[in-house]
DNA sequence: ATCGTTCTACTAAAGTTTTAGATTTCTAAA
DNA sequence: TTTAGAAATCTAAAACTTTAGTAGAACGAT
């Protein structure tokens, strides 16, 4: 059971959670949701399914409150996601990535600035 | 029916689709599969979900052969997953994604150089 | 015209994901 | 310590995806 992906609804509840950057309940979870909300069991299924993916993990709260916390960063999954975006939209080459994205969308004089000096620090320093 | 996603198998489907870069009917396609290859009806089958889900168009070839076409370039649906990948992993912003993927990878300076001239390229030219 | 082959169309089973009702359990209050 | 309410767990139905067998149609060869 390992490297796992997660599903869409599944996401949904992990983005909920690394935007609230604590741990959280089902119904801290469930108030975020746009409506029409899911039901609360739906939530709580998900949140179930996440630790057994090892997602998340719970601790108790409040009363018989459950608290759960993501294990996994959005940062690392995030990395896992675009590695296989990678492979699968652009044969794994990062320089098409980039440069379809970069030539997609307006970018005002001063982003392109940021993204060049981003850039030019990966060149080797010496 | 609008803007539909593909799953992961009809994706597969559409690569080999758009790598042949001609019609092809499911013999041509079942052939690019890496063993152990599906049963020919299974790629009948995605071929006609693909069709109902307007991705592919078909016309009769030799005998009672049908040539399945794309409908829908790569590069269309590679832009409309890459908005979805942008919205949910980086909150919509391009230079964030941008960013992310410069930091994270090894880039040669020749990779580097080329990556600095598409993105000035954007800068409004005077 | 018939026969066998090969292809499509139909159908459905198996697997996965999403959804949520019903039941049980726990806690806090009286 | 009983009990009402809220929360977790259990269970399963519904929806979607993947897979492929079977039937039937169309073609080409005899």
């Amino acid at each position: 059971m390992k490297n796992q992906s997660l599903t869409k609804s599944e996401m949904q509840v992990m983005n909920i959670l690394w935007d609230l950057g604590r741990g959280a309940c089902v119904n801290d979870v469930l108030a975020r949701y746009d409506e029409p909300r899911p039901a609360y069991t739906t939530v709580a299924t998900f949140l179930k399914i996440l630790e057994q993916k090892g997602f998340v993990e719970h601790r108790k709260g409040q009363g018989k409150l459950l608290i759960y916390s993501p294990l996994m960063t959005r940062e690392r999954y995030r990395r896992q996601v675009m590695d296989d975006v990678k492979q699968t939209f652009f044969g794994g080459s990062l320089t098409s990535l980039i440069s379809f994205f970069a030539k997609s969308e307006q970018l005002s004089d001063a982003e392109i600035d940021e993204l060049i000096d981003i850039i030019k620090q990966k060149k080797t320093n010496y």
